[in-house]
DNA sequence: GACATATAGATGCATCTGCATCAAGATTGA
DNA sequence: TCAATCTTGATGCAGATGCATCTATATGTC
C-alpha cells in the first residue's frame, strides 16, 4: 500500500479541518441530546437526576463491603468536591450511609441502603425506555459496536 | 439477504444490549475527555469559556447586521435566561453589544465589537490545538468520517 | 520518634444554572 | 378595535458547581 505525499500532508496539518470539527460539535450535540432526554425522563417520571443513579448503582456493583469516595471518583465523571456534595445529599434523601473507615480514620465507607437499592431498581424501567429512544432506536446493532469504538479512541 | 428469527427478536428486545450501554457510557466519557481538554487550554491560555468562543463566532458568521438572541439560541446548546445571561457576561467584558431591534420592540440585535473579533481570533489557535490534541491525533480521517455520520443519527 | 510531605474528604465563597414567572410588545380573531 | 394569546427577553430565588483552602490522618525519611 501506497502513501501519497498528499496523504502525509494532510495528516501533519495543524489546523483542524473540517471533519474534525463536525466531529467535534457532533460529539456535542449528541451527547446533549442523548443526556437531556434521559435526564427529562428521569424528572418526568419523578426520579432523582441520573447521577444519583450512577451513584448508587456503582455502591451495588462493589458488594456489601461499600466502597470509598476516592473509589467512586474514578468511576464517576466528577471532582472531589462534586461527588462530597452529592453523597451529602443522596445521604440526606436516605440512599446511603456514610461509615467511619476502619483501615483509614481519614476516610469513609459509603454504602447503600436497602431504600437505596430500591430507588435504583425503581429508575432502571424508565432509564433504560430513555436509552432506547435516545440510542438503540437510532443506531443499529453494528453501528452501536462501530460507534462504541470510536468513541473509546477518544477517551484516555 | 436473509434475516434470521434470533437477529429480529434482538432488535426487538426492550431491554438496552450491553452494546447500547457501553455506547451510552462512552458517549458520556468521550465528550466530557474532549470537552474539559478543550476548556482547560483555554483557562490556562488565560481565555474565557468555550461558551464565549460560540458566541463570538456565531456573531461573525451571521454579516455585519448582527443576530436575535432567540436566534442564536438554535445554534448554541443553551436555554434562553442561560444564554440572556451568558449575553450580559460577554457584553460586561466589552465583546459584544445589545441594540434595540428596528423590527420588533421587544427584541435586540446582538453585534460583536471589533474587540470580540481580536479576542476570537486570538483564542483559535488554542482551541484548534486543543482540538487536535483531543480529536485528529487520535482518529484517522475515516474514523472522522465515520464517527460524524453515527453521531449524526443521535441527534435530533 | 520527629518532621516533611502526601492523601482523604469537607467547606466558605463566588459564580453559574434551573425553574418559574414577569413585563412588554406582537399577533390573532371576533 | 379590543381582548385573549403568543413571543421575546429578563430576573428573583433556590440550588448546584468551581476554586481554593482547611482539617485530619497517613506515609516516608532521617
Amino acid at each position: 500500500m501506497q502513501m501519497h505525499l498528499y496523504v502525509i500532508v494532510r495528516s501533519m496539518k495543524k489546523e483542524p479541518g473540517e471533519t474534525t470539527i463536525r466531529v467535534w460539535a457532533r460529539l456535542l450535540r449528541a451527547q446533549h441530546a442523548a443526556q437531556s432526554q434521559v435526564e427529562k425522563a428521569l424528572k418526568d417520571a419523578g426520579f432523582p437526576p441520573l447521577s444519583w443513579y450512577d451513584v448508587l448503582l456503582e455502591l451495588e456493583r462493589g458488594d456489601q463491603a461499600g466502597q470509598r469516595p476516592f473509589e467512586l471518583e474514578r468511576h464517576l465523571l466528577l471532582p472531589q468536591y462534586g461527588l462530597s456534595r452529592l453523597l451529602d445529599r443522596i445521604e440526606a434523601a436516605g440512599y446511603l450511609e456514610r461509615r467511619p473507615c476502619a483501615d483509614d480514620a481519614r476516610g469513609q465507607v459509603v454504602v447503600i441502603t436497602r431504600a437505596g437499592r430500591q430507588l435504583r431498581r425503581k429508575i432502571w424501567p424508565t432509564y433504560s425506555a430513555a436509552l432506547k429512544t435516545a440510542v438503540s432506536d437510532r443506531l443499529s446493532g453494528k453501528e452501536q459496536e462501530t460507534l462504541g469504538m470510536l468513541l473509546g479512541k477518544l477517551i484516555n
